[in-house]
RNA sequence: GGGCGUGUGGCCUAGUCUGGAUAUGGCACUGGCCUUCUAAGCCAGUGAUCGCGGGUUCGAAUCCCGCCACGUCCGCCA
């Protein structure tokens, strides 16, 4: 893709080199974007320089700058502060732009196919019930990745790791199966995640009470591990229904899982032993009461205990060992690995990327860790009920959408438009409050935040996104077929304003995909529809009466609203044509 | 005890990797703007010892050292 904006950012980088290399300072270039608008569109600082000029900053700044020379892109330089400040020809970057936005349409902002496979494994909780919104991180921040890189030209694979092993299914499993069932008016409305946990936990409180159960559950573990058939299509059934109920959730945020792999494929096709045994053959291997271990200590690892455990006393593998098995698999059918996991998962990622080393294999993960959402009464917590259930965060969020529709456009909508709407504003709110923050933050989660739809939440952006939308399906006049200079029309501030920050959009998707922070593209956005917001307050489009200038303005809201709708579709949000 | 992460106005948050110009926005609060394309909006205002203490530097929210608080982990659990 040709981005203006790229290339007039190249021709000052060119600029520049030449000048360092005339006065032969080293050429190490950093442009930045000064604070101020007035200031220009681009800085390049000279402090470093005045140690070699042995002279003030500004006058350093003075000297490069007599080397550099104006062209077709950069209409003005000046120095200020030690900084060459470089102010760009408006006028190409405003007719590439928006003629860029208007042919390229759903691709505009993405960037060239690289020819590389990305598997992004998250979400990979345990199915033993409805996902909370601590786990709901996870999957958001997962989907929004992979929509993102995908935007970024790398072709992606979403992965679900499912856990059909161990403890948590198993006591499931035993639930499900020695558990009277429930009377079908109690579990009528209820989603099939949501009866499961209801088993899931009652069986957890006999298994701490009663013996037997909890030998009952041993005896679905063992034999699950080692790959009893029956068993795990046992575990399976008890769990299809969970992870139903939880994709139905998953699909009402618009996220769908391109691959379930199950834990035990990797027991029973014997990977897991492959493993161990080259694992056991390593000098860092020990063994226990018949457990075999890895001492980690000379990788770095430091704490209480630095013996990471691979199998049990009875040879069985462990969790770990597990998943060293599935990325040994993984990276042999992709080129990058990426995982979303909470930050609780961090040693274990650690012992796994060291298992993989041991293997010779090279293609380590990469890891986006995301800390826990806590509530204000403290850490979530199922048994406790001390929970948030993801499906009760939509449907509040979405009833909010439908109040705060109905008290707006009750006349001009049928109750179904109104849903339809409301559901749309409710689960993007959701996604956009998640997705917002940077994933290494804590989140405590607060009702009240969820549900305010004002100022930076996703109903802000859709609300552009439906101002734009309104302006276009009012126009009679034809913005087909426009000569691009006819953009030059667009002179008032907020309009530049605008178009500047969209021809930035390729930019934001490079930093994004690159430094793997999807919260990027969310305030990248609010910023677009911000400005949107002001250009609509000060430029009447449908009532202007110069014609060139109508049309230029029609084909800027197109573009606004093509690069809202294309932001949105990376972070999973609908864009909405009324609300 | 150790590892990793976080700490920015009353609350939330950007910027931290790669040091740079008066620290970004939002919520809340105060005041103003709907006879004109949707007021879920716009404009203005109040409000910050960037956790604390040192150091490096012409320059530190950003880098280094020490400390504090919170989260998380250090299972033959997953």
């Amino acid at each position: 893709m040709d981005y203006i904006y790229f290339k007039i950012q190249q021709e000052i980088i060119t600029h520049i080199t030449s000048a360092l290399k005339i006065l032969k300072y080293p050429v190490q270039i950093k442009l930045e974007r000064p604070p101020d608008q007035g200031l220009g569109d681009f800085s390049f600082p000279c402090f470093s320089f005045s140690k070699i000029s042995r002279k003030s900053p500004n006058e350093t700044a003075k000297i490069i700058a007599e080397k550099l020379s104006t062209n077709h892109f950069i209409k003005n330089i000046c120095v200020d502060g030690g900084y060459i400040n470089f102010s760009i020809d408006e006028t190409p970057l405003i007719q590439e732009t928006v003629h860029s936005i208007l042919t390229n349409k759903q691709s505009y902002g993405h960037l060239d196919k690289k020819n590389i496979f990305i598997i992004v494994e998250h979400t990979s909780a345990n199915p033993n019930g409805p996902l909370h919104i601590g786990r709901a991180r996870n999957p958001i921040i997962g989907d929004t990745l992979t929509r993102l890189l995908k935007a970024a030209g790398y072709s992606c694979e979403s992965q679900f790791y499912l856990d059909d092993l161990g403890k948590q299914v198993a006591i499931l499993c035993w639930g499900i199966n020695n558990l009277p069932k429930e009377e079908k008016a109690s579990i009528a409305n209820k989603k099939l995640d949501h009866i499961a946990v209801g088993f899931y936990q009652k069986a957890n409180d006999l298994m701490n009470e009663d013996p037997q159960v909890k030998q009952d559950i041993q005896d679905i573990i063992w034999k699950s591990e080692h790959g009893d058939i029956q068993t795990i299509s046992l575990i399976q059934e008890a769990y299809q229904p969970v992870l139903k109920g939880m994709n139905e959730s998953l699909k009402r945020v618009n996220i769908t899982i391109d691959t379930y792999i199950p834990e035990s494929t990797f027991v029973k096709d014997s990977s897991v032993e492959k493993v161990l045994d080259i694992l056991k053959n390593t000098p860092f291997c020990h063994e226990e009461h018949g457990a075999y271990y890895l001492d980690l200590e000379s990788f770095g690892i430091k704490g209480r205990n630095t013996k990471f455990f691979i199998t049990r006393g009875d040879g069985t593998s462990l969790y770990a060992t597990r998943d060293i098995a599935y990325h040994a698999w993984k990276a042999t059918q992709a080129d990058i690995l990426l995982n979303v996991l909470g930050e609780d998962h961090k040693l274990e990622s650690k012992q796994v990327e060291i298992g993989l080393q041991l293997l010779g294999i090279e293609k380590i993960p990469k890891t986006v860790f995301y800390s826990f959402v806590s509530l204000p009464e403290g850490k979530m917590s199922t048994r406790r009920n001390r929970v948030v259930y993801l499906d009760d965060l939509i449907d509040e969020c979405v009833q909010r959408a439908y109040e705060e529709v109905k008290k707006r456009r009750a006349d001009e909508f049928s109750e179904l438009e109104m849903k339809t709407i409301a559901e749309k504003i409710g689960t993007g709110a959701v996604r956009y409050n998640i997705i917002k923050v940077q994933p290494e933050k804590d989140m405590v989660f607060q009702w009240e935040d969820a549900l305010n739809f004002e100022g930076n939440a996703a109903p802000f952006i859709q609300y552009a996104h439906a101002r734009a939308s309104s302006i276009l399906s009012k126009n009679e006049t034809s913005i087909k077929g426009i000569e691009k200079q006819i953009y030059s029309k667009l002179m008032h501030p907020s309009e530049i304003q605008l178009i500047k920050k969209m021809a930035l959009f390729p930019f934001v998707i490079q930093e994004a995909s690159i430094t793997y922070k999807p919260h990027l593209i969310a305030s990248y956005l609010f910023d677009i529809a911000s400005l949107f917001n002001q250009f609509y307050r000060d430029c009447p489009v449908l009532s202007e009466p110069d014609k060139e200038l109508k049309i230029a303005r029609l084909c800027l809201v197109a573009s606004a609203k093509q690069v809202l709708n294309n932001g949105l579709c990376i972070l999973g949000i609908d864009a909405l044509e009324e609300m």
